[in-house]
DNA sequence: CATGAATGAGCCTTCATTCAT
DNA sequence: CATGAATGAAGGCTCATTCAT
């Protein structure tokens, strides 16, 4: 039933967004092009301007739809007590943040330098900076500083690592969670 | 002892590698152009030509001066025991190394996605994945090995943040290595 | 008396034109998109293409209400005795006519090189030379008839002028205005 | 001898300024496309952009080469005496130089909407309202300040008319420059 | 060693216009 | 009356690269 490739209106925008974060993500921003989004639509480059003011508005759509959950979640990790049981929770619910908005992160971690000078990159460095806060143990040694970084970093690594190494997804994920939990348990922790 | 004396006359293209590196780095390789690169030196475009072939070949030689340290230490690695004395000594030695060639880590971080093409990316992919083999602990828990390749990201990550956070640089790394070889040990430690 | 009070539902067309032609004026024909006078009316682009049938036609419509006068003016000459009188009341009237479609002059001043190609141009340019041809004095000398055509300009530069020169508006229509008689009467005039 | 199209080399940046001015002229600034100039010419688009860093930089250049008499004119004034011979003098001269950069005035007259946000534009217009300020009778009437601005717009005109108007284009000029003279010499005179 | 001149491909963006709803 | 969505053409500009000198 109508099966020949319908003009499917009204979900264009989408689509923009879902193969621009997939290309921009596997091919870095730089080198895709509006043309090749477009061809991969099927439509015109121009189509593509109606939806979107400019390139890097589609990247800035991207996070505004995306990077809302991680949002939330400093939120709320502002609001709560510093105490090491929220910090734990803080990085479970990363983990799963991360799983959602994998697409977006993986376009982030590959194309660090242009992230620099698309503005909203500078906005999402803010909030990283300020879960890393939100982790740290501020009157740690040094070392216990560097674990609670770690923990974060650990996980962003993971990421990208989830694809060139074998095993289980999720087992994979789980276990990185429990890395990075047990770096923030070190440098919190008294015994062990 | 190590007074090789390059004849002084002609160092244009060792002025190119770094000025090339260091805007690579700083801007991305994609948005940085050759033109700028020739400004930056006070010569025209032509002449950057005279001394490489390519874009792309200024990056490789880039590689073949700056990385070899890496190289020797994976081929040293892999004539050693898989001892963990000798796993902590190869963190200990890659710190050295990542030290010495942070610019072309920073590129590198910086421009994943354009590393994936440039055909000596692949080459370096290769070698850290055989770096992060002789670190592995093989018949290890998903954790264990999480933690070893984390040892390594930990330090990758670490000069990235090195420049955000504050404190000494040497006590930072310092404190980033004994992280690293704290991950490595737990994944192999029984008694830790 | 003039008051044929068009239905006030829909004046949309007339706000078009308005925009339009200040757009025009100010920036340049081709510098004005439909897209800016749009947005100035707060309707979309497809809304101008129902009242008018191009970007062109806008213009065309512009002259069909504006220069209206100036056509009826030049009807008007044609009947009319080549008097010397009949010249100067030309030139009074033609001073009014200006004034009244001053903002449809500065745009045709200032897009001269546009007027040329929009049709409805060759259509006005014809008509400023019967006007000249009017004011003429066949067989005068070379000065006279510059004397002549000057009077014309001279009316035209004001308009532009008349801005950036410091005095009372009506006060410097009326000098301009009398400059062009001025030199109409020198070119006719003996006794003077 | 050689009669092949030879890539006449060297005098390549005058043939732009040559080809632009008159195309400029021609056609209107914004019609034309420096795809047009570039076939024109029968060399690329890019070949252009080793020559000039932008589109209005070949106006720029233009005015640069081609407004200096006009320039240097005004500076001459601006050493004189008030005096009416002196100003007569200052439109004798004017009279010289317009004919000489006669293209590029044709190409001001006709993309005054263009010039205004040209820049070089501005610059152009302030000089002129220098001159304007030279001729002027400070302490005259309306009336006598208007036949001076007159007596060079009277020019201006002149240039664009030439092409319409019948008859020898010297004699035109001098007749011009006649009515010109004679406007000022009537703001200025005493008898009469 | 290095430059001056040029190219061909491609990029992002804008525009006037169309048409089904 | 008017909009939402899209198109095809074109525009200005930049880039990596080449080559004769």
């Amino acid at each position: 039933m109508g099966s020949t490739a319908q003009p499917r209106r009204g979900d264009t925008r989408q689509r923009i967004q879902d193969v621009a974060l997939e290309l921009f993500a596997e091919q870095g921003y730089e080198k895709t092009s509006l043309r090749e989004i477009a061809e991969h639509l099927d439509v015109t480059k121009a189509a593509l301007y109606y939806h979107f003011k400019t390139k890097e508005d589609i990247v800035v759509s991207l996070f505004h739809d995306l990077a809302r959950p991680i949002d939330d979640l400093i939120v709320w990790g502002e609001t709560q007590p510093r105490t090491l049981e929220v910090k734990k929770e803080l990085l479970r619910r990363y983990s799963d943040a991360l799983g959602a908005a994998a697409p977006l992160f993986r376009f982030m971690q590959e194309n660090q330098a242009t992230m620099r000078d698309l503005s909203v990159g500078e906005t999402f460095k803010g909030r990283m900076l300020r879960l890393m806060e939100l982790l740290n143990k501020p009157d740690g040694s040094m070392s216990d500083r560097v674990r609670c970084f770690t923990a974060i970093f650990t996980m962003h690594a993971g990421m990208l690592a989830l694809t060139d190494v074998e095993g289980d997804p999720e087992e994979k994920r789980e276990a990185i969670l429990g890395v990075a939990i047990d770096l923030l348990v070190q440098a919190h922790g008294v015994t062990q």
